[in-house]
DNA sequence: CTGGGGAAGGGGCCC
DNA sequence: GGGGCCCCTTCCCCA
């Protein structure tokens, strides 16, 4: 099953792309094997950014980060465009490649800056996704297609935020793991430091998501949160009582 | 096998 | 319109 109710549903024969096994089935993830990113060349336009603005204070803390990463000039909000195995994951572009051109996959194109071929870029997206289903017919709504997967938006502002989960822009300094939003880098960047900001009220535990945190908290509720509808039995996790329902609990459910 | 923790994904909302 | 944040959800791993 594909992990949430989002694109990748459409692909659901197969691991999502952008399974974390599937990025370390292709890195190793480990510091001896970090992926170097590659070349931006016509065959990888490995798009990838950096923070421009120190968005991590406990970065400071990091141990050793294994590269001194020189910020490119595209911040986070620079969502580029590229071909599908580009930036993706963790085969992002070397930091130490920064200086080279950048190639547009479409025109063959060339800028000097990942900004510049990521504004350029996202314009092939928005004309040659958009065009073919402007509204002809009953439908008043522009169609926007992703180019890289059959889902398609209302406005071009979600398309450009799907996109983002294709190109991976945001990529950890540390290991060079690529995420789609800031944020979700942020959250990442919380497993090398070991930051814990969200902290249990009952217990001693801290949590690095928020999320997890209010899992957490259903562990401390005699009553949990989600109940099967059979059996009355409660879970802490929709995760879990899916899987009660899948063991067999209740077959007419 | 089950429950819980960790990590990560996208949509929606607000500024 | 874009960025940041919140929320919900899922999957993997481990005890």
């Amino acid at each position: 099953m594909p992990r949430s109710f989002l694109v990748k549903k459409y692909f659901s024969n197969k691991k999502p792309y952008y399974k974390e096994s599937h990025l370390e089935s292709q890195t190793a993830f480990v510091p001896e094997s970090f992926p170097r990113a590659e070349l931006p060349t016509q065959h990888s336009s490995a798009l990838t950014c950096y923070p421009t603005k120190p968005i991590f204070s406990s970065l400071d803390t990091l141990p050793a980060p294994l590269s001194p990463v020189t910020p490119v000039s595209s911040p986070f909000s620079s969502s580029g465009e590229e071909e599908e195995d580009g930036g993706r994951s963790s085969n992002p572009s070397s930091p130490d490649t920064i200086q080279h051109t950048y190639h547009c996959l479409h025109c063959s194109k060339r800028y000097s800056s990942l900004s510049a071929l990521s504004h350029h870029q996202l314009s092939h997206c928005t004309t040659l996704q958009q065009t073919p289903s402007l509204p002809t017919e009953a439908s008043a709504r522009p169609a926007f297609h992703c180019k890289h997967c059959p889902k398609e938006y209302t406005s071009l502002g979600a398309l450009k935020m799907h996109i983002r989960s294709h190109t991976l822009p945001c990529v950890c300094p540390t290991c060079g793991k690529a995420f789609s939003r800031p944020w979700l880098l942020r959250g990442h960047i919380r497993t090398h430091t070991g930051e814990r900001p969200f902290a249990c009220q009952h217990c001693n535990r801290a949590f690095a998501d928020r999320s997890n945190l209010r899992a957490h908290l259903q562990t401390h509720s005699e009553v949990k949160k989600y109940q099967c509808g059979s059996c009355s039995r409660t879970f802490s996790r929709m995760s879990l009582l899916h899987k009660h329902n899948a063991s067999g609990c209740c077959p007419a459910s």
